[in-house]
DNA sequence: TGGCATACTTCGGTGATCGATATATAGTTC
DNA sequence: GAACTATATATCGATCACCGAAGTATGCCA
């Protein structure tokens, strides 16, 4: 376990590449479509991340293009990037489980 | 979204506390337990927590006893901290779905 | 006697995220 | 034409959860 976890933003943002490659704006609305707006990525926490996670491999930049005088510079997910966040998914959804069932396990703690 | 997400610390110590109350050294061998050994909960980020899940009414102080002359703190889960555990497990679990049927849906990503 | 497991305390460091500010274009509403 | 919202990226200081390490102490086992 030297292996960083990803964090919750991070995760969202593989997240959202791996449907398709976005650009930095695409990904924040995508991360708030996701959860019914619940998430609300912020500019400060995305621009960072983006940097960082194509540091270390994670995503890729394809490429940039000009819609309506603006630019959008363009994201994938890289096959190292798909792999952690697989294993992430799939890490948290066991967490998820077992939480729930301890719940449910009648300590009356849920109502 | 004002509200302040759980980290990953956070969420493993309040399952922990879901199925029964534990001392702080229970929850670390519990999380450790609970991850195949995985994950491991260090003792600066557990105290630290503790405080702050009780003092956010997540957690409640249980009882002390003496084993082998060893003093145990016991916590509980709260009410509130059994709700906050059950939504934020079923957004992990709705990410986590998500981002696995995301990465299947043919993009050659995956292997 | 030394080592490992148990058990809690404290505290400095780090880095991901927050929150705010900045710049710029396009479209809409009054 | 002024004001506002949506689109789009850039930057930077502050915060705080978590890490990592060291400390104190007891009991058990070889």
């Amino acid at each position: 376990m030297t292996e960083v976890r990803l964090r919750e933003a991070s995760f969202l943002i593989l997240s959202a590449l791996a449907s398709e490659p976005r650009h930095g704006y695409g990904i924040i609305k995508d991360v708030q479509a996701q959860s019914d707006g619940a998430v609300v990525l912020r500019v400060g926490t995305l621009y960072g991340a983006l940097d960082r996670l194509a540091g270390e491999g994670l995503i890729e930049f394809d490429h940039e293009e000009v819609v309506d005088s603006r630019l959008r510079r363009y994201y994938r997910l890289s096959a190292a990037g798909a792999g952690r966040l697989a294993q992430e998914a799939q890490r948290s959804a066991r967490q998820a489980e077992l939480a729930l069932s301890r719940l449910a396990t009648g300590n009356g703690l849920l109502a």
